[in-house]
DNA sequence: TTAATAACTTGCAAAAAGCAAGTAGTTTGT
DNA sequence: ACAAACTACTTGCTTTTTGCAAGTTATTAA
């Protein structure tokens, strides 16, 4: 076995993304600011798959210990918190996109369009840097339009 | 909100991914196959993190099932059995190259060498295509030499 | 100033994980 | 040919985590 060459990637180490993402909420959570542009606890708890308020809360905290995800006051409404992505959390658009896209080609009931594919296969790049872009202008409407 | 432009992604679809790849076990056992050329039930118990007999069963049994991994008899040894990963299988690589690249980016206390980070940096298709060459050459070796 | 709302917390039942021990099919040694 | 060893599991039981319903607190709107 070629065992010095530069071609030889030797690189296991994955405790530290399985520990803050190893399991499907905390992802469910990051897909749903990144896609859904949820920024608020109820807006979380109202999507779709139904995240249980414990869990919810605790992750959150979780991702915020982590340094994925921010809480500050909603400044036009005290009682409402917005959560949103810092740059570690946005960091992770590109892993989450290879997923999508994985989903794409193997998933038999996937509901991607051939445009959205277009992007994630032939111009993966462009397409991080559009939900990038989204995800930073959502973010600023929502801050200043109370809910 | 700028609605209909083409460059609005709206793709919030991981369940599918999710349901395969939710829990930390499922991934492990995928790094373990890629980087750490398990292809035994033995090589997989014997890994670092520990995962409980029952429950690697049952996570291989998973993901054979959907696809990602096949089985077969070891052709020198009979009372083992050989567990490859399929082409949907070997398709995750980049959705976790782009994970182990967050991680380096992330983790303090991450043991990535500057070499594979320029990989993964500056070269990441290759570094995808390199990691898939690496794996199926392992395979090979593996299947024609008794343990 | 009462009612509603948002973001949690708490308590309990159900599901899943983790551990130790056991089992079935091969195979090696004598 | 037969006993001991090996590999890939399974089973039963304990502990941890999840999921659900029902509070609780702080803030705001009527």
């Amino acid at each position: 076995m070629t065992q010095n060459t530069p071609y030889k990637l030797t690189l296991c180490p994955m405790t530290y993304v399985l520990e803050i993402l190893g399991d499907k909420w905390s992802f469910l959570v990051i897909r749903d600011m990144l896609f859904k542009g949820c920024c608020r606890y109820k807006q979380f708890i109202e999507s779709d798959e139904g995240v249980a308020t414990n869990i919810l809360a605790n992750r959150l905290k979780k991702l915020t210990e982590h340094g994925l995800v921010t809480q500050c006051k909603d400044p036009a409404n005290g009682r409402q918190k917005l959560y949103h992505l810092t740059e570690k959390g946005l960091d992770l658009i590109p892993a989450i996109l290879q997923l999508i896209k994985w989903s794409g080609h193997h998933d038999p009931r996937s509901i991607l369009s051939e445009h959205i594919m277009y992007y994630l296969d032939e111009k993966f790049d462009e397409a991080v840097d559009i939900v990038r872009n989204q995800y930073l202008n959502q973010c600023h409407i929502d801050d200043h339009s109370a809910a």
